[in-house]
DNA sequence: ACTTCTTTCTTAATCGGTTAAGTTCTTTCT
DNA sequence: AGAAAGAACTTAACCGATTAAGAAAGAAGT
């Protein structure tokens, strides 16, 4: 075991309150005994136990960040921002992942929530807000990223993906596209049909009527983006282009396409969502949405920053009982996606 | 802040300790007590304090994770067994990343070892083997993942990688490819010195000369992949083969021979090691070495956990000071590779 | 010179658990 | 019946920090 404040206490020859002091730079401690104890502290090679700290100053100095899985490139783009953003600020990272387990997703929130990290980022898809809401109620400070539903209940980011569909099909429709297919996510998904919002709008502001055969659904996955181009790409009047809810579909479509003896992007236009490591790594690089996953994650901490330390102006939150402060507003940030084009998309040649 | 032990002992009419030999599943209370126990603590919602217990009991039931960098897919997949494997036992984890910097694996691995977790599992390329020795020296047990340097010293992991390269290139010379290339990671790498060893000796072991112009090296990126690929496929005797000590690389290949002219597999026949996400979704796939990384996860978390509550078999351990124990046999665990066979390889056409 | 501040430290309570040792009370053995 | 053993609890010290409150000593004010 690694020497206690008792023990670089007793080596400087001064009480634990005295390296406490030092260790916390407070004030209370001549400069000479202050650099006797960090030179002592250093010999030593003495680091704070944390848990101590956490039991005595109520303050863990770690964050909890909670993802539905580590794998999918989104989620770790968000992550590594977040990663930096709390390195920066000085707290270490708990990272949970719930595989989108209902189940799971309730018990890490209430672990995380209930106890030891000062504050948690969520990106929880199935607790109700309800639930979320009850959660927010506990003394950890919560932020949501990418979860409408709660926007306004509890300070949110989140990003435009109404916006991002209507610039990914608006530069389809402005290349000279009419028929242009759209390929959903999983069941339920909100950033899924933000995103068909924004096609339609798109779609509608540009004279052209949206027309349902071209609308399928996938699952976010590559197999069901293969098997929904494979179906839109049969049709009897087939899309010139196509865009898919995310990267993976996208690629499905790409591979249908090939399959199916069209070029891409000659016969048939693909634009995706997420710009994953693959959309540049493959011939033509696929055109894509990127959305500012490392922003996003950096935002997210310094909201959270700001709950944890609010800022020194409201003095009187003892006797404003904090009740109109959190009425009056809940902060929520909105991030923009942008476009990345590569190869993959070109005026339509029918 | 939720009730504390102290709480849920008054509104049991117990003592603390009661609660406490309940929470831990500890013997000494009777079913009665017990029940009632439980119950109140499942009414008030009760949550021990985890920084509370790791004071008490000098356990934090986390276990420290160093990665280089959360975007690599290899660490990735580690990292997931290492989650599944973790929650199986009942331990949560803190990651940490330190993207390749010296400075921030030595910061991590003094923290995470010097304190508050019961364990941790390291994938650490800077830190020099003593240095890691002496951090294994503390009282925190520590586990190394791919690392060759020190495995034999601290409980370590690896992956045949040497092996990795006389499979694939064994592949490819007994589908009758001659002239194989190789491309190299990163300067230092120890996984690619190793596969470059199985490629030379399954080469020779069938009767082939290793030709020093088909070496080339990359640095484990798709750019250098691509450029190093552009060189051997332009030589006056090109390569029917190339082996890419990792997937992006391969990709750099593919693409290469795409804007040369050349057709995958059918001019050239490329094969990668990481089997990464995109591997599956380009047409051709790219056929590629498979490291069992879910498992490694896994099993570094086993190993730790065995570390941290060492089999009951060793009574004996305050006489013997454990000193024959760790000169005994360090836990070493070594994995092999899969061939994962796509269609980016073929038998010679010239 | 005497009080009143400051500055610089120390004392000791506290955070929320764990656990060795002690206390009761009941059961079992001879 | 009396002693020993066991079960079911309780007491209280302890883990390693923080921090309010107090003490000692020198400086400043009147």
């Amino acid at each position: 075991m690694g020497p206690t404040i008792r023990d670089i206490a007793k080596a400087a020859n001064v009480s634990t309150a005295a390296v406490s002091y030092v260790i916390n730079d407070k004030p209370g401690v001549s400069e000479e005994t202050r650099l006797k104890i960090q030179r002592i502290m250093r010999e030593m090679n003495y680091r704070p136990n944390p848990q101590a700290r956490g039991l005595a100053a109520k303050r863990t100095g770690m964050l909890g960040l909670m993802i539905p899985d580590i794998t999918d490139p989104f989620y770790v783009n968000v992550v590594r921002g977040v990663e930096a953003e709390s390195n920066q600020l000085g707290y270490t990272l708990t990272l949970c992942t719930t595989h989108g387990d209902a189940e799971r997703e309730r018990n890490v929130a209430g672990t995380l929530t209930s106890n030891w990290v000062d504050g948690v980022i969520m990106m929880a898809y199935k607790l109700s807000p309800s639930e979320l809401e009850k959660l927010s109620k506990h003394k950890v400070p919560i932020v949501v990223i990418d979860n409408p539903e709660v926007a306004g209940l509890i300070p949110s980011i989140m990003v435009n993906n109404t916006a991002l569909g209507r610039t990914a099909t608006a530069y389809l429709v402005e290349m000279g596209h009419t028929r242009i297919g759209f390929i959903h996510g999983v069941e339920g998904s909100n950033s899924s049909a933000a995103r068909y919002e924004g096609y339609v709008q798109a779609l509608k502001s540009h004279g052209l009527e949206p027309d349902p055969d071209l609308v399928e659904r996938g699952d976010f996955s590559y197999e069901h983006g293969l098997a929904a181009a494979h179906r839109l790409l049969s049709l009897p009047n087939r899309p010139t282009a196509i865009f898919a809810a995310n990267d993976q579909m996208a690629f499905g479509v790409m591979n249908a396409a090939t399959e199916l003896g069209l070029s891409v992007p000659e016969d048939i236009s693909v634009i995706g969502v997420d710009d994953i490591e693959a959309a540049a790594l493959v011939v033509p690089g696929l055109t894509t949405m990127r959305q500012p996953t490392w922003e996003i994650g950096a935002c997210a901490v310094q909201i959270l920053e700001r709950l944890i330390n609010p800022p020194e102006d409201s003095q009187d939150s003892k006797d404003a009982q904090s009740a109109d402060a959190s009425k009056s507003s809940v902060i929520q940030r909105v991030f923009e996606a942008e476009l990345v084009v590569r190869g993959s998309c070109a005026p339509p040649t029918i």
